[in-house]
RNA sequence: GCGCCUGUAGCUCAUCCGGAUAGAGCGUCAGUUUGCGGAACUGGAGGUAAUAGGUUCAAGUCCUAUCAGGCGCACCA
């Protein structure tokens, strides 16, 4: 909505040949409802250079346009502050239109999780499970094209460590100092199937869990199967020099701040080596954008891949790569944070905080924080942090709705303009909300940041419950009944969709 | 030491490229109910947005410094 009603503000400003200086109307949500549906603070940034008070501006730009936007909505101005309010069917029907997003649509390929299969997914792995799949969910809802992947790490010291300590396991001897000793290596040693598949089968019924599937599941060791890497480093070459018998990559040439080993003295490779066979690869798959998304502890490998990947495509960017970078979660117990470690076994496991408060609530307390900060979870309060989660203050609200919808059966057959006739200021607030839908999405998508979506969702079920608390649909009738149908029903069509985009289900009933 | 992230109500967090009186949930206090599901609603209390400067018509938001917490600074993966 945002978008064409700024649009034509824009055609009406062109129009009345007012010279805006190169300032962009940039509409917001006022913070009060009663000020507006949108509003811009232009007239303050053309204050200075027009040489006028902000007030007389936003007259100016009043007088000019309001004419134009006559028939959906009115222009007001408060100390310099340009408000436009739609009317009431105008509000309607850009709630009932279908959305359209103006973006450009990419090809994205959205990798996540990317854990090493030496162990059950933790909390940690758990968050960018959910980050992820929300992501592809979200830019995938504005348009763009998007496949997810898992990147297996099924080569290389750690699994040759792995696959040893369940050896050992197996024939009863000790586990290796420096192996793995969780529970899960005994329970896989009684078993008969290969550590690894074991342990990848594992994941995957756990990322299943709460419903996050991969389009592809890319495996390290393919890349060493084939030409790839030395490929790869060839492509490099121009990039790198030999130096103490090891090879180096240049990356202080693209905004790293050291270079880093390829192939180390003894003609061994580095994971990092690896990694850029396996971006080469990507950049082979025709995608307009990579997005990467790796836990804080990784944010000091980001200059050296970017750099590669700049190098790979000799400075003609064709392809981007984002590389989002979340905050940890760290685990608290009696006051005390928990240390987790993979090799000693002391993990929560993912699957056990599933199981202990479900898959919607798991998802909505991992999603719902935007992914810059720290989560702490205190394993004590766990069940407590269920009770009060808000998830359930939202989904009781569509099945709220659902219960109604099904009682009172088909929908009358009226249009916008008739029930708008029943719209009252109160309800302002609820269908801004609701106009702001699509807006939201968007710039959420720009964000990427889905927890906007989790905030909007609870605010959307917050006017609905007060809408709900003093608008009976069953005992009234004729327009009226009509237009708190609609309402509702837009309701549920958006708190489905936001839910949907979350992969938290929306019950009809609770 | 250097780099990245964070610091907002008792607690957990929002606040959308700087905009109007900083908002929710939980907790707390006082109310609403024989209701279209109360897993709800209404109202109150609770804030120097870590601290100190700066830029701006306007700063929680941008810049600088300090303090506190998390993470990272390999020829590991």
């Amino acid at each position: 909505m945002r978008h064409t009603l700024e649009q034509a503000l824009t055609d009406a400003i062109q129009t009345a040949g007012i010279d805006c200086h190169g300032q962009a109307l940039d509409l917001h949500a006022p913070n009060q409802s009663s000020h507006g549906d949108y509003a811009t603070a232009i007239a303050f940034r053309l204050a200075k250079v027009m040489k006028q008070a902000p007030t007389q501006i936003a007259e100016t730009f009043i007088q000019a346009l309001q004419p134009a936007m006559a028939t959906q909505a009115t222009l007001s101005q408060i100390n310099g502050f340009i408000n436009i309010t739609l009317t009431p069917s105008a509000r309607l029907l850009h709630i009932e239109a279908k959305a359209e997003y103006p973006v450009t649509p990419r090809r994205i390929l959205l990798e996540f999780v990317s854990a090493n299969p030496t162990g059950p997914l933790h909390i940690g792995h758990g968050r960018w499970a959910v980050l992820g799949s929300c992501l592809a969910n979200l830019l995938r809802a504005v348009g763009h094209r998007v496949d997810t992947e898992n990147y297996i790490n099924d080569a290389g010291n750690q699994i040759a460590l792995f696959t040893a300590s369940v050896a050992a396991a197996k024939a009863g001897e000790a586990i290796p100092e420096d192996g793995y000793h969780g529970a899960y290596i005994q329970t896989i040693a009684n078993g008969n199937t290969d550590p690894v598949t074991h342990m990848l089968s594992q994941h995957e019924s756990d990322l299943a869990a709460i419903g996050t599937h991969f389009d592809h599941w890319f495996r390290e060791h393919t890349l060493h199967a084939n030409t790839a890497i030395p490929d790869a480093l060839a492509h490099l070459k121009t990039h790198c020099y030999t130096h103490d018998e090891a090879v180096w990559f240049k990356s202080t040439a693209f905004g790293d701040d050291k270079d880093r080993v390829l192939v180390k003295s003894d003609g061994s490779l580095t994971y990092f080596a690896v990694d850029i066979a396996y971006h080469w690869n990507k950049l082979h798959r025709d995608y307009d954008q990579l997005i990467n998304i790796w836990g804080a502890d990784h944010h000091g490998y980001v200059p050296r891949v970017s750099a590669a990947v700049q190098a790979l495509q000799n400075g003609h960017t064709q392809t981007e790569l984002t590389v989002l970078i979340g905050q940890l979660v760290s685990l608290v117990r009696d006051g005390e944070p928990v240390r987790m470690s993979k090799r000693s076994g002391d993990m929560i496991y993912f699957r056990d905080v599933i199981d202990d408060i479900g898959a919607d609530a798991t998802r909505f307390f991992l999603i719902h924080k935007s992914s810059d900060s720290h989560i702490e979870l205190d394993l004590d309060l766990a069940h407590q942090k269920t009770a009060e989660n808000p998830i359930f203050y939202i989904q009781y609200a569509h099945a709220r709705i659902c219960q109604l919808l099904q009682k009172v059966g088909d929908p009358p057959d009226v249009t916008i303009h008739q029930i708008a006739d029943a719209y009252t200021e109160a309800d302002r607030p609820l269908l801004q909300c609701l106009m702001h839908s699509t807006d939201t999405l968007l710039d959420a998508a720009d964000a990427y940041a889905p927890h906007q979506l989790a905030t909007y969702a609870l605010e959307l079920a917050r006017h609905f419950h007060r809408f709900y608390e003093t608008n009976p649909v069953l005992t009234s009738t004729g327009v009226q009944k009509a237009y708190r149908l609609w309402v509702i029903g837009q309701v549920q069509q958006t708190l489905q969709r936001v839910l949907g985009i979350l992969g938290i289900s929306a019950p009809t009933r609770m």
